[in-house]
This record gives structure tokens, C-alpha cells and sequence, in this order.
DNA sequence: CTGGATCCCTATCGATACTG
DNA sequence: CAGTATCGATAGGGATCCAG
């Protein structure tokens, strides 16, 4: 079977491929749901994604910022309260993994 | 921001975010793309993912067959011609994946 | 040509403990 | 509450060599 995919360019072809990966890595792709959902709170995001460690999620947030996709606000309450929410870049990011859903359920079973 | 992820159950939230990691282990998208290209044979698809060892072709490549996105076909000649191809449930991941490419392009620089 | 078998190094991840 | 620090296990991946 030979289809049609779209012809992109190397750099373009990098980008994309990286931003499999990046998605692709353990968790990341459930924490992005989980806040999509309206989980802001570092513990809400625990307890939305069954089997998630302190440790991953913290890194996760971390590359998530550094990436663009999540906004950290920090609140100076006490103790203090931290809100994550999705940017547009990381909701566009989302938006775009959702055919991935379709296909699974077209494949389940 | 909140966005609209359509809802999903446990068990269609595990098979998407398996499918993700599934895509984004390393150099999975980068042959998948290469054959749908069109390349079919063993050292055409090294020939077309630069970095690309012998080693992970033959593991991802396995794994793909395992998975039920592309179909081996042996040809007995001498020596031996071995043909890649996606199967339809592979052609449809790739599809799935087509947005992604988009993305990127949204989001470049 | 199409890989399999090894070796080895590193990144990643889980568990646990601790802090402002 | 919202993390960080540390440690140890393991899986992933690169390089190299070999074989039908």
C-alpha cells in the first residue's frame, strides 16, 4: 500500500518527527489530557493520571514549559498555589493528536 | 486554556496514549513515512532515514509486523529480496498522524 | 542483500526520602 | 501543597561483527 503523505521538506520532516517523540514520551500525552480537562493543580494532574510520580510529572512540566505548551502561574498564597494551563501552542499540539483517538477506536479489538 | 479533547474512556485513553508512544519511539515515524514513500526494500528505507542503523530497521521493523502496520513479503530469489509495505492499518496510522505535520508547520521558527 | 548476535553505554524511569 | 535530591534497576540505542 503506497499513500499519500503529505511531502515535507528535511527540516520540516525533523520538526515533525521530534514532535512525535515528544509526545510519544511516557506520560506526556496523558498529563497534556489531564490539563486540557481542567486538572491545574500539580496534585490534580496526580490524581487524573493513574500511576504518575511527583518525580515524572515535575519533569514533564518542566520540559512542557521550556517547550511552550504549559503556562506555570505561580499564586503567592500560603502555601503557595501553582496553576498549569495549556497555551495555544500546547492546545494546538492536543487538538492535532486527536485523530489518534479515531484510529484507535476504529482499530479497537 | 481549556480546550475540547473529545472524551474517552480508561481503557480508549490507554490504547491512544499506546499508540502515541508507540509512534514516537525513535525513527518509528521517520520509516513509516519512508515507505509509504514508497520505499520497500531494506536498504532503500536505510537510504532514506539518514542515522538510521541496520539494527534498529530490523527492531522497528519487527515490531511494525508484530503490530500489524506493515506486511513482509520474501521473494526467493538469490539472494533473497525482502518487500515492505503498510498494511491498511498502518496507512491509516500514518494518516492519523498527518495533522502533527501541520502543527509543525503552524508552529515553525 | 537482509538481517541476527553481542557488547556496552546512557537515558529514562520508579521508589523513597526530604523541604520551603 | 508543590515540588527537589538521590539511588538503583532496566530498557533503549549505537557500534561492530558475523551469516544465510
Amino acid at each position: 500500500m503506497t499513500i499519500d503523505f503529505q511531502h515535507i521538506d528535511d527540516a520540516q520532516c525533523l520538526a515533525f518527527t521530534g514532535a512525535v517523540e515528544f509526545a510519544g514520551k511516557r506520560w506526556s500525552a496523558s498529563i497534556l489530557m489531564a490539563v486540557a480537562r481542567g486538572a491545574s493543580r500539580f496534585t490534580q494532574i496526580t490524581a487524573s493520571v493513574p500511576g504518575l510520580s511527583d518525580r515524572m510529572l515535575s519533569q514533564r512540566l518542566r520540559e512542557f514549559e521550556r517547550a511552550g505548551f504549559v503556562d506555570r502561574d505561580v499564586i503567592a498564597t500560603t502555601p503557595v498555589q501553582v496553576h498549569y494551563q495549556l497555551t495555544d501552542r500546547g492546545s494546538d499540539l492536543l487538538q492535532s493528536l486527536q485523530p489518534l483517538v479515531n484510529y484507535t477506536q476504529r482499530w479497537a479489538e
